[in-house]
DNA sequence: ATGATTGTTTGACGAGTATCCAACGATCCG
DNA sequence: CGGATCGTTGGATACTCGTCAAACAATCAT
């Protein structure tokens, strides 16, 4: 199933619906340490570029930067917005803090605290 | 590093110190179904004996649920006590609520909402 | 149009992992 | 002692995954 509700203002690469994200999933996506990285890019707020310099990604090829972002997206983390050539991504804070009431806020503390 | 607070108490099998558990760690453990099931019988309370019946894990051999328990307690996640030919395994939710603080709790209510 | 930019897709490869099975070690019980 | 119980370890196998490289597609600039 695909979330409707952006239709017809931009558009979005596809994502689980709201009710479809799976905790597993959400962990598993997580649970790697590129992933996590870029987590903590997005915890920041607003909307992050695909093109990433000077975030201690620099070693990873493009593809693989491609990859790691796909993975976030198909686990409902992230949404991405596709504007000319390019893409801005940004939490799913909203469904996510509903669907795991504090998760974020906790992932985000013990980002700081490490 | 091993952690040694409890020494000359029990036995114990052997596991990471609080201040080297990683949340990367924790949430690659933790992304897997069968060791996320595992950690719902633990947030339940009190020690797990290792021998599991009608929890939704009797299709898993013996030795893969010892290895799922050995990953879990490898991050930090669980505890484990040797007692004569019982394990008794248990969460290290004071180690776990002091370092990522919040964390337990919304995967809590993130397993009772599913 | 031509070329540069941005990001995705596909294939390949090595590393990691989930699972089972068999064997083992340690422990408890007659 | 001898057998049963509880759990770990090692090997084998199939599958997943992280990474890179090359090709591709779409868009923007000149």
């Amino acid at each position: 199933m695909t979330d409707e509700r952006m239709r017809g203002q931009d558009e979005w690469l596809p994502q689980p619906a709201t009710e479809d994200i799976e905790l597993v999933k959400v962990l598993h996506a997580l649970g790697d340490p590129v992933r996590l990285r870029l987590l903590s890019l997005y915890l920041e707020g607003g909307e992050v570029s695909c093109t990433l310099e000077g975030v201690g990604l620099d070693h990873l090829h493009k593809s693989t930067l491609s990859h790691h972002m796909k993975v976030l997206r198909a686990a409902g983390v992230t949404a991405t917005r596709v504007a000319g050539r390019n893409r801005f991504v940004r939490l799913r804070r909203q469904d996510l803090d509903g669907r795991f009431p504090g998760l974020l806020d906790a992932l985000l503390k013990g980002l700081e605290a490490q």
